[in-house]
DNA sequence: ACACATCCGTTGAGAGCTCAACAATGGGCT
DNA sequence: AGCCCATTGTTGAGCTCTCAACGGATGTGT
């Protein structure tokens, strides 16, 4: 471990101000979520994936495996997006283990007077910010930092979900 | 609101990957840390600003505005730190409301123990996966969405620290 | 001096997450 | 069939964070 290789001087910077933009940025958007819609961030992921699915339903394993969710964080999710009315549990007609969430109209509804605020926030304090050049850059960064990350985690693929 | 501007496609799918990167990048590190040294991410943070410190030590305030924390999360984060005996309170001298956070010699030791981990994690998710001109741009990425974001927190700058 | 607003740090309740343990089911192997 | 192990989803305890409220200290204006 005496070898460790240290940041140089200009990658703290970039680190530094990386890891502080990070920590800003999904506190704002996080915070207007919560305080415009009254739900956090995460739930409102699980609504979006759930109202892009045919029949806005899924396995509960597939909707945690597709946000790189665990299945107790999922499961907690859910059952306060059930006590909200917006997703309902289903049992799985092929599988008895297997529960379905799907989403009710109440939830959608929910979703989609939340969408304006969020992505006009999203465009606000990100996309705004930068150049087209500094945004092609930056999609480029995210898939080669998840290609490199662990076992399970590459960019979520359609095929179980389109 | 009903002439929310939505994002264009490519942007959906950078702001996807970015997303995405982000939780599992953030998720690593965090287990990593909290794995190998017990400690989380937000708590190994603090015990490197006081570090730098000349006298490792700094007034809870300024500590939390540094770091863009809210007093209350630093106040029950320094008491968990107490508790491990990495930190001390200490009564301020200038200000009866104030008080210091004061790392100690254990302290100390436990970040020494962690740095090297954690760096190389750092360097083997992130700074390994991506060119240097990927480094530069997303420097400058971080910089333009910080100096857009809401009032306080441009970078920190080194006026009252260094 | 005195009142008033402000700032400092703490506290307690509540929400979300992690982790380990668990019951129930499924699927492969003999 | 029966056995063994993997998978599914849930649960409860513990931890961190947020939010609102508070008591004590500061300093500002009159």
């Amino acid at each position: 471990m005496a070898d460790t290789r240290w940041l140089s001087d200009g990658e703290q910077e970039v680190w530094r101000a990386f890891v502080t933009m990070l920590g800003a940025l999904n506190d704002q958007l996080d915070r207007q979520l919560q305080h415009d819609s009254n739900m956090p961030y995460t739930y409102y992921e699980i609504l979006v994936v759930l109202s892009q699915t045919p029949d806005r339903q899924m396995r509960m394993s597939e909707l945690a495996g597709l946000r790189g969710s665990s299945r107790s964080r999922l499961s907690h999710a859910v059952s306060r997006l059930e006590e909200a009315g917006w997703v309902e549990r289903r049992d799985c007609p092929t599988d008895k283990r297997g529960s379905l969430a799907v989403l009710t109209d109440t939830g959608f509804a929910a979703l989609a007077a939340a969408a304006p605020g969020h992505v006009t926030a999203v465009r606000e304090k990100l996309f705004d910010r930068l150049t087209p050049e500094q945004v092609r850059v930056l999609g480029e960064i995210s898939v080669a930092v998840l290609e490199g990350l662990d076992p399970d985690k590459t960019l979520p693929g359609c095929q179980e979900t389109c």
